[in-house]
RNA sequence: GGCCCGUUGGUCAAGCGGCUAAGACGCCACCCUCUCAAGGUGGAAUCAUGGGUUCGAUUCCCGUACGGGUCACCA
């Protein structure tokens, strides 16, 4: 028997690779064009290092005219979780990614490299390691977990490098006549990749971001077909990624370490391999510690968390735009109402060490964005968010919507807008005190005499309120009844003689604003009056003086 | 432990042999101001460490320390 017999033996109804070669040829694409793609499990949500990767790869293939594919490695059936396909192809629609090709529902995709899913891509696995086995450079393995359990036991003890390599890699060398005995018996076997690399020599590989990077080559048998007939990761990495025509491989750097072994499986396979981006891990802090972040640890760390927390996709992209490449910030800054396609993405300006997520950082850049969104749509994205994680707040939008509009528009829509939302699940907190029945809390300040707040109430509801009054004279009446009561009329008045007077505008506006709102810090008074209207103005006071 | 990679203020970082070592977030102070947010001005705060190379090292080389990654029929 021979390599030849034995390829069919194990994959009787492999096509020819040709075939496979020739279904999915060369694109045609421009010069320059980057073929990238994003490649997850469906494990369960998406990690925010995921998303991090999804929007350079999305990026990268959009300027420069190319493709940014979505496939899903589901080689392994045991943490598989239900529709865990939809749910990444979901939580990339919220930010904003959409593939050019691939998976686009559950089961649903488009494109013509096809399946998308690596499970339904078995028999082109299979095909290819059919050619290797027929040029012997993969074989049939019949080691149980507990023998190669017991090979390491043995490699440890001894200091030796652990794995299935050389001497230790026991089928390797197996009688073709033999091996297809066991398997003619039935006997339970894998297919291991046959390695013709050798530990004491140094490969060297440029890396896109890492830069240079010399190793060992790879000497591991690995294994490229399971038990399940389905192949591991890295088969699979070299098959879909030579097939899709993809050109750039843009993934986390524990891959790093397997360079040498993905390196060998191109050159084994006839492949010409990709160009290689390892991104820096997104780290979290703990006790002045770095480590990587983790799903299991750290909420924020699940793309659902700035779901739930009501953070706009926007402000996340920005943000991770900003850790891929830090000129991003200034680009931003210098073109404000710019939108971010039109930022260049650079790979070799990714940094190589990984960065420490900054929560607060975070929500400064959501300060920033949501300050340049209108009133609609912070009350659509509001909205939306409330109706799922705040019926109240939901409630209080809803009941007016014009209502609810004009107070989310204070101090909005100037070229100097307010910037003090950072999410959605502050608004309520920010808007609750102009709606009557959430209206409550006194606390007044410096002025806290009974008797004083009730003489300045009265005086200005009798005297020196105007519902019409336009903002400057609103404000001067506010200043006469300070002078009336003796305040000064100026802060800077009083400043230099704070002897002459018991205060100052500043101290009957905050009487006022107190009275009003409940609040000590609010935005505009005036605006908050005009939307509040005369009655409730009215009322409020009279609450007060009652 | 072996093999890789990294280390500039609290955080993100610019820097690519000669600089008072940018900028942003945060912090502090002041200004503006009816309060707050914003804005403005200023401030504290950084090249892990020891050796080289060099007229000169944050930048180049070596060691040390620390940190990270990886060594599966998981990706």
């Amino acid at each position: 028997m021979d390599y030849n017999e034995l390829a069919e033996l194990i994959f009787p109804n492999a096509k020819e690779i040709e075939y496979y070669e020739e279904k999915y040829p060369e694109r045609n694409l421009p010069e320059g064009a980057m073929v990238t793609r994003f490649a997850p499990s469906p494990t369960g949500f998406v990690h925010i290092g995921g998303l991090f990767g999804a929007i350079v790869d999305r990026k990268l293939a959009e300027q420069s005219k190319g493709v940014f594919i979505l496939r899903i490695e589901d080689t392994d059936q045991k943490r598989e979780i239900e529709n865990g396909t939809l749910q990444i192809v979901n939580s990339l629609k919220d930010f904003g990614i959409n593939p050019d090709e691939g998976m686009i529902g559950e089961n649903e995709e488009k494109g013509n490299y096809g399946p998308y899913k690596q499970s339904q891509r078995k028999e082109i696995y299979q095909a290819y390691a059919k050619s290797l086995i027929k040029r012997g450079l993969a074989y049939p393995c019949f080691c149980t977990p507990e023998e190669l359990e017991k090979i390491r036991e043995k490699q440890e003890a001894a200091k030796i490098r652990p794995g299935y390599y050389g001497i230790w890699a026991k089928y390797r060398n197996f009688p073709i006549d033999e091996a297809a005995e066991k398997i003619k018996n039935g006997e339970k076997y894998i297919i291991r990749f046959k390695s013709q690399g050798r530990e004491d020599r140094k490969i060297k590989h440029k890396d896109i971001i890492k830069g240079n990077i010399e190793f060992p080559e790879n000497d591991q048998d690995i294994v490229i077909i399971k038990a399940d007939g389905l192949p591991t990761y890295h088969f699979a990495h070299a098959i879909d990624d030579h097939l899709m025509r993809v050109t750039h491989v843009i993934r986390g750097d524990e891959w790093v370490s397997s360079i040498p072994l993905h390196l060998e499986l191109f050159k084994s396979l006839g492949f010409k391999p990709p160009k290689y981006a390892h991104t820096a891990t997104i780290m979290k802090d703990e006790n002045g510690n770095k480590r990587k972040i983790s799903k299991r640890k750290d909420p924020e760390a699940a793309v659902s968390y700035y779901h739930e927390e009501g953070i706009p996709q926007e402000a996340v992209v920005e943000y991770l735009l900003n850790i891929a490449n830090s000129n991003f910030e200034p680009w931003r800054r210098a073109n404000k109402d710019k939108d971010i396609s039109e930022f260049n993405l650079e790979l070799n300006k990714m940094s190589v060490s990984g960065a420490v997520f900054d929560m607060v950082k975070l929500l400064d850049v959501s300060k920033n964005v949501i300050s340049k969104f209108t009133a609609e749509k912070i009350y659509n994205e509001t909205l939306k968010w409330a109706e799922r994680y705040d019926k109240e707040l939901e409630k209080m939008l809803t009941q007016d919507k014009e209502y609810a509009l004009k107070i989310l528009n204070i101090e909005r829509g100037s070229n100097k807008p307010r910037k003090d939302i950072a999410k959605w699940s502050e608004i309520k907190h920010s808007i609750e005190y102009m709606y009557d029945d959430n209206f409550a809390n006194y606390e007044f300040q410096k002025i806290a005499d009974k008797e004083e707040i009730k003489k300045i109430l009265k005086s200005y509801i009798e005297n020196h309120f105007n519902i019409n009054d336009d903002k400057q004279t609103w404000f001067d009446r506010m200043k006469d009844l300070a002078e009336e009561l003796g305040y000064a009329r100026e802060v800077k008045e009083y400043k230099q003689n704070p002897d002459n007077y018991k205060g100052h505008v500043g101290d009957i506006s905050t009487v006022i604003r107190v009275t009003l709102t409940g609040r000590c810090n609010t935005p505009d008074l005036y605006e908050i009056m005009q939307i509040l209207g005369a009655d409730r103005i009215t009322k409020r006071i009279n609450k007060i003086l009652a």
